[in-house]
DNA sequence: TTCGTTGCGTTATGCTATAACGTGTGGCAT
DNA sequence: ATGCCACACGTTATAGCATAACGCAACGAA
């Protein structure tokens, strides 16, 4: 997998997104790229489906958000290596969302799906509670 | 924890619940209890979350929808029994979704929550991809 | 009785996501 | 060069999911 350039709508959402410290909903990224344009949401969405294949963002089911790879940096992401499944912890305190991945999981899970004879394609591990600071 | 009984209403959307060999999402429950007199999303989603308290349904997070404990007939949920964490199989194909539990996935999330002193209220877990029978 | 809690019904609204149409541009084989 | 195709983009409209805010009725505890 090689990873094409991104376009100018992908860039300017994967900016967001990156500067971001949270994970933030496509009409709050709407919003903010409104300055520079975008007038309507399909114009995130489908930025996010090219961010999201490309897996330089991961979408949080529990939350109807969008959050960069944590990863970014280490150019797993762009080279293409598919890293086991994501998981995250989301506090609902203070909105912030911790990627991590864990092969044991993985591994249990695809053992599941082998005894099944089920084909997996996206895994979804989300853990919502409160980190540290907002539990105390 | 006892299971107080169910209203009229909880009952109702149980049933449906029950009954249906899918997820469903709340629109979906609402048509088909329109002839019981349903009128408005509301009155839906207030029985839902009082079954979900319960521990009697489980909420989709990446569909929408919702799906009645596997373990209704295990009297585990009625009596308050805390399982561990849920996990799902959704078959894209045909819609239908597999629940089971794995302990050592709960103690491998537990084990990353308590390293970071975070506090899990809710895990969701749930693997998309095709049944044995849509993947043939 | 008085009050608090809980369930219920209704209307209105807000948030999330996609359908369906058309435009423009760049690559590429012929 | 020409014709074609794939793709990104823009716009309008609509579909699908969820909750706010009001008021009423029933019930049990103090």
């Amino acid at each position: 997998m090689i990873a094409p350039a991104l376009t100018k709508n992908q860039s300017l959402v994967f900016d967001v997104l990156t500067r971001a410290e949270q994970p933030i909903s496509a009409y709050t990224i709407l919003d903010r790229l409104r300055e520079h344009g975008f007038r309507a949401p399909l114009q995130v969405y489908r930025a996010l489906d090219k961010l999201l294949e490309a897996g330089l963002v991961h979408r949080l089911e529990s939350l109807n958000a969008f959050v960069a790879c944590a990863h970014r940096n280490s150019s797993c992401c762009a080279a293409g290596h598919a890293h086991g499944t994501v998981a995250f912890a989301i506090c609902t305190g203070c909105g912030q969302a911790s990627e991590f991945h864990d092969s044991e999981i993985d591994g249990r899970l695809n053992a599941w799906s082998k005894a099944r004879r089920f084909r997996p394609e996206k895994t979804t591990i989300e853990i919502r509670g409160l980190c540290e600071k907002c539990a105390a």
